[in-house]
DNA sequence: TCGGGGTTGAGAACCGTTATCAATCCCAAA
DNA sequence: TTTGGGATTGATAACGGTTCTCAACCCCGA
């Protein structure tokens, strides 16, 4: 164990899908074959995948199922649907599967990719975070921060 | 002068229409009276406005004339364009012309509100992003962060 | 005053996403 | 194991926010 964070331990490897079973389970809905390829498709990802990302991955998914399934696994809380700045939504499984991260945003080719912060930073944050919503009388849920700029990819 | 920032004094009051003067003129283009009745709406509202709620503010002002102009004057680099959870984009006037903040979002009903953090808190934050950004191969050219949860109105 | 390129705005087109529905699958009861 | 029926699938149509089109209009400069 290392320093604790601020949340419970995250499913780590085959077990995710357990977790998502779970999930599904609890909304009576089934897990399907389908539903599993998308789950692994999004773990492949180093960060939030669209459509067509997920589609390139596993090309015997069907377009319109990837849409519903990943509206249905959103639901469940299993997925997260993320808009960055172009038009293309994207799709990465929730935090409670995996780990509180952010992300970086290319303004060039719009990629995302994953990264996390030390959690001494987050704790400072999350500090601030909660003092402003307070003032504010904003009930907090969680926090959102993206980095804008140029990948490694785009020089 | 309190604290130093890390960004130059903003433009405030009206002199803002000045600053878009010239980022308009720049770019080869005219401040139109509906481009500064665009830019009067958005001075008004206390978060990013959605193109509907542009409309309610001035209901002389023509959709598709926002949309465009709304386009022109983020390319001239007078305004953003934030799409947050739900389907409408919603546009703020740049922190060139503003201030550095972010965003509480609810929710719940939608709505984004602005606040702000402590400058040493933007301090500690940027620190820690930048040496992130450096060992992703990333250059940081800024960031975004979002406080997701419920707003006063919504109980 | 006049000419002409920029701007406007109503409407059409675009396109990512969502709804439809018949065919299929899959669990559960018999 | 067989079978009935509700859930799921996937090709397709519909939806809706945004962008494009183009004729009318405006506005600056000669
Ligand atoms: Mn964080
Ligand atoms: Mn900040
Ligand atoms: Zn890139
Ligand atoms: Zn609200």
């Amino acid at each position: 164990m290392t320093a604790p964070t601020h949340e419970q331990e995250p499913a780590s490897g085959t077990d995710i899908d357990d977790e998502v079973l779970g999930l599904l389970r609890r909304a009576d809905q089934r897990y399907t074959t389908g539903r599993r390829k998308l789950v692994a498709a999004l773990q492949e990802g180093d960060g939030p995948l669209t459509i067509n990302q997920i589609l390139d991955v596993d090309d015997t998914l069907a377009q319109s199922s990837v849409y519903r399934n990943l509206m249905i696994l959103e639901q469940v809380g299993a997925v997260v649907r993320i808009v960055t700045r172009d038009e293309f939504a994207r799709y990465e499984l929730a935090e409670r599967l995996t780990e509180h991260h952010h992300h970086l945003i290319c303004t060039s080719c719009g990629d995302v990719a994953d990264f996390a912060l030390d959690d001494r930073v987050e704790a400072t944050l999350d500090r601030a975070l909660h003092k402003a919503a307070d003032t504010a009388g904003f009930a907090v849920d969680g926090h959102r921060l993206d980095l804008l700029g140029t990948c490694g990819s785009c020089d």
